[in-house]
DNA sequence: ACCAATTTTGTAACCGGTTACAATATTTTT
DNA sequence: AAAAATATTGTAACCGGTTACAAAATTGGT
């Protein structure tokens, strides 16, 4: 049963990979395995004269080093997973590319899924996980908090540390970085009851697919609450975050109650749509109707009216969450929930409430 | 100088992974670790008893294959690279989203990296495609058609699959996804020439650290030339695509150049930034300027007034990107250079020029 | 010059999968 | 029922690094 599978014939496939190990370096080198490693690895720990030799056989024969037998040996990846509902809201870009970059420059490299922002998310974010998770990964970066029981189950199993984001919450059992939406909203609501108001309507996203919007919209009635006020169901209308349904849940919504005098948006893109269409039915704001957005986008100070809205450092979250997952996996010392402040930035989407 | 290193004490770091092997499974199972390595790769080569007694071994040992013990083993990692300038541009994120897409459709994952929009954005990209290469990357997407000789050296030595992606040169020896830029440009120049535009500007992008800026005032300077007319170098303004630079922008080359009557814009953020400009110098457009952009984002027809502008299929060249790569490193046939078309939309930023 | 302490180098056993090949079990053919 | 063909299972040698331990070389002290 003995055989010896062919050494010198090595895979030469057209995509065969070079067939350069560290043992034809160090045969090359006239050295051991063992010195090649150690002069890439801890250079100090080597002579001079060796490490010139190997470095020599290394350029001669282009060595690269395989990631994958180093992963085996070592039982590390260096590679970060993140999961967010998509990219192509500026929010999660920004976020990632902190990610991207501190987890870089410590080494480590970023494993990018999106999950969307459907009724499903948390089914195909626990489906993207898996993949991840079987890519190697060390840590995984989640958005918001729900998620599947499954997906904690299969972190644990692995010992993978990881990290919900864009939500503040010290008492979860579970590791977070982010802000407090509730508060943020509740901020929103008592700027605008300081400025009059008392019907308020909320053009958001869906609850049931984004935790976030669930908080704010509690925030917000808790803010109403303690004046007395309230905020039905009716005055709330949830639409994907694009431009053309924001126009018209805003229509739908002004229609449905004609009363309200601000609107409280999810983000700033559904604000956008909100104040175009109030543009277009002959809505002047802030004088008629008050708006408000949240995340605070580039083009918020810049459209007209310029927009009240939450200002959301992302980029600082970004670099929190990389920081908190890369200190988990080299042993320093974290801290579990780490809260990212936002305020409110007033500019002149908000106004007095009409006949105030 | 035998010696054994402990088998039965496994590592039992705190960070220690599960010692949950196909060899425990094999055991538990009592079948061969072949046996057990066939069941998860092809399950019909094996009886459905075995089959099962393997499950079930799994399922109780809660075993997760090693994945980079099986990237060592095949040779593969089934990741992809991508390095864009920036995620924080939504064509960048839709086309990172949809390469992920289509990736993950193939079982691939994808490693992220961006290298900004920097005038050292060749070294910087150089240094992500080490990163990933050293993460064992099989291939890689790279943005436009300027890129370090080194870069190609390095995957070519590896055999590393790779695409230029947003631009289109058929006879470049490097493969792309793109589109025409030079195309594109002339086409929104002749629209401009149509209209009786004779004396244009243009807000760009760094030529420097952005090819596609280039190509594209080459295809404006081609059309403008069958006419006998020009773009002089002082017509032409470099701004990064943020909408505070781009007003400034937008105001000194106004203020320079009098005569204009119409400017091409390097993206839709330019142009945002110059319509909102205009707008607060009291520059009518489209009466007094006629303003063009490039990208179509989302809010491109919802401000006032509209914008004309160049429309991308983004998400079809990220899949199309990734097809080429998935393609490549599966034998499958596939070309080299790949045509994405992009549209001229016609909207009211545009318009005859004055006194025309 | 001689022996101990220290530094440098080498050997080979890991990491956890895959798979060629051999051996055994089952089915089909004659 | 025996022989041949086929299907199933097992053994152990890979993949290409890292590193514990041993051995060799160098340095230091007297």
């Amino acid at each position: 049963m003995k055989k010896a599978r062919g050494k010198s014939i090595r895979k030469s496939t057209a995509q065969g990979r070079s067939p350069v190990g560290i043992r034809q370096v160090a045969e090359e080198a006239g050295v051991s395995v063992a010195s090649v490693s150690r002069t890439l690895n801890k250079p100090n720990s080597v002579s001079i004269a060796l490490r010139e030799r190997v470095q020599a056989a290394i350029d001669s024969l282009g060595y690269v080093p395989n990631s994958a037998a180093r992963s085996l040996s070592l039982q590390r990846t260096h590679a970060i997973g993140a999961i967010v509902p998509t990219l192509n809201y500026s929010i999660f870009a920004r976020f990632i590319e902190a990610v991207q970059g501190k987890a870089m420059q410590s080494g480590y490299s970023v494993v990018l899924s999106t999950c969307g922002f459907g009724p499903d998310y948390r089914d195909r974010e626990l489906e993207q996980a898996r993949v991840l998770i079987g890519h190697g990964i060390e840590a995984l970066i989640i958005s918001g908090e729900q998620h599947e029981p499954e997906l904690y189950r299969l972190l644990h199993a692995r010992r993978i540390p990881y990290t919900h984001t864009s939500v503040y919450n010290p008492d979860s059992p579970h590791p977070c970085v982010g802000y407090d939406n509730r508060g943020a909203a509740e901020q929103v609501a008592r700027h605008l009851l300081s400025l009059g108001h008392k019907e308020l309507g909320a053009l958001i996203g869906s609850r049931a697919s984004n935790d976030r919007m669930a908080l704010r919209i509690e925030g917000v009635r808790g803010a109403l609450g303690e004046q007395g006020l309230a905020l039905p169901e009716s005055q709330i209308v949830e639409r994907p975050f694009s431009i053309v349904p924001a126009r018209e849940g805003f229509r739908a919504l002004v229609q449905r109650n004609p009363s309200v005098t601000a609107i409280i948006c999810g983000n700033d893109v559904l604000a956008l749509g909100a104040i175009l269409e109030a543009q277009a039915m002959g809505i002047a704001i802030p004088k008629d109707l008050s708006v408000v957005g949240f995340d605070n986008l580039e083009w918020a100070a810049e459209i007209t009216p310029r927009l009240t809205t939450i200002q959301v450092p992302t980029y600082d979250m970004g670099n929190a969450a990389a920081d908190y997952l890369i200190g988990e996996l080299t042993g320093l010392p974290t801290s579990r929930h780490t809260k990212i402040d936002v305020d409110l930035i007033l500019r002149d989407s908000t106004g007095p409430a009409p006949g105030g």
